[in-house]
Formats: C-alpha cells, structure tokens, sequence
DNA sequence: AGTATATTTCAATATTTCAAGAATTATTGA
DNA sequence: TCAATAATTCTTGAAATATTGAAATATACT
C-alpha cells in the first residue's frame, strides 16, 4: 500500500465510530453484516451509520453487497493488512522494537 | 494498547504532514531531529511544525527534549509497537490474510 | 396498489481542524 | 545588555468533518 493509501485508510479509521464499526466487521468476518445491525452494535443511527460506511468503503476498507432489503458489508481484510504492512515497512521500517514482531522474508518485514 | 489510546494515536497519524513527521522521525532512529530540521524535510512553517509535533506528542508517537537552542524529537517506538500491535489484535484478530503476517507467539498473534 | 422495513440522501447546524503570520519565550554568544 | 537563532503561542479565518432529523429510494410482503 502507497503512502496516499495508507493515509486515506488511516484517515476512515481516525473516528470513534468508524473505528468500532471495522472492529466489528473483524469479528464477523467474512459473512459481514448487514448495516442496521452494525449500527446496533454500534451504537449508531441510521444515518450516520450510512455517512460512516461511506467513508468506510471509500477508503477500501470495506466492502458492500445488498441482499434483498438488506446491505451487507464486509471487512476489507486484504486493505487492512496493507495498512499494516504499510505501517510495519514503509513507516516504522527496520526498528527491532516493531520487526521483531514479523517473520522475516514476509512482505512486512 | 488500548481502544482509546489507539484511536488518539491513529487521529494523530492521520493527517498528512504529521504521517511525513512520523515516516522521517522513524529513518532517524534514536537520534532524533530538531523541530526545524524535520520541517525542512516535510515542507512545514515553524509554526505548522509546532502544532504538529505537540499533537504527536499529545498522542505519545513523538518525544521530545530540549538540546540548547534546539529540541530533539524522537519517534517512540514503543508507542508505533502498540498501535500495530493494537491493528493487528484487536482490530484484525486472527484472520489469515493478517495473522499470516506475523510470529506466532509474539504479542501480535 | 398499499404498507412495512432497510438504507441512503439531503439540508442545516455545530464542531473540529488546519494554515498563515505576528508576537513571545528561551538560549547562546558577542 | 544586545543581537541572532530556535521554537512555541496566539489570533484569525477558511475548510473539512460530524450529527440530527426529515425526506427519498429500494425491496419485500399481503
């Protein structure tokens, strides 16, 4: 993942809500969820969860999917982990405070 | 680290003058760099610089320490550690595209 | 067609954040 | 003490962002 990339994924997750919206997804994996039950966990309403999820999936970092009356949304788990490799190599490269935590010879380290 | 700590910590990245901070701060390593010789290599007035490296330094990514005229600035890597650590965990727990990416039985896992 | 459900869109408002420049503080050395 | 350097603080205004509630859209069911 590029800087600008990252930055705009950093960007989405940079909001309380938005943070726990994709914490959420995580745990739910890759059946997603629909967005009125997002909200509910959440804590949010209908609106802001569409406001959120907008800037959520603008970002890449997730994905939707409507199923009859229902929108689906999924973690973008291959986004995600390029927000961390992106983290890990281009912006925290090479200090053993932080590579120690990867494998050597992945795309992390 | 924390949901809460987290959170201020990605607010403080997310902005792109202070992702560049970041992204030079960590090439200098232990050594730091002096508030006017990181504005030089982001592009930043001396006061841009100061109101970015206090919000660093709010969120705990940044330290600092006076050297004469000048005032030292260090990533803190500690911090960097956390916040990856937090991504990885809680916010991207144990899925594989992820989880792949790291040691199993290291704090990231 | 009519009604209920799920979600998005829109407009208004409030809040936060960023940038620019002037003024201020701290330190050093003549 | 005075001048120079380094950095911070303060003020102002502009821009971006978030929240709310009402209206609109899409789908399903009867």
């Amino acid at each position: 993942m590029e800087r600008i990339e990252a930055l705009q994924a950093i960007r989405a997750l940079s909001q309380e809500t938005r943070l726990d919206i994709i914490r959420y997804l995580v745990q739910c994996g890759e059946e997603g969820a629909a967005a009125g039950q997002i909200g509910k966990a959440v804590g949010a309403s209908a609106s802001r969860m569409s406001f959120h999820l907008s800037a959520l999936e603008h970002a890449g970092l997730v994905s939707s999917e409507r199923q009859s009356r229902h929108i689906i949304y999924q973690a973008n788990f291959t986004s995600l982990g390029g927000l961390i490799s992106f983290l890990l190599n281009d912006c925290c490269g090479n200090h053993p405070d932080i590579a120690a935590c990867c494998l050597p010879g992945e795309n992390c380290c």
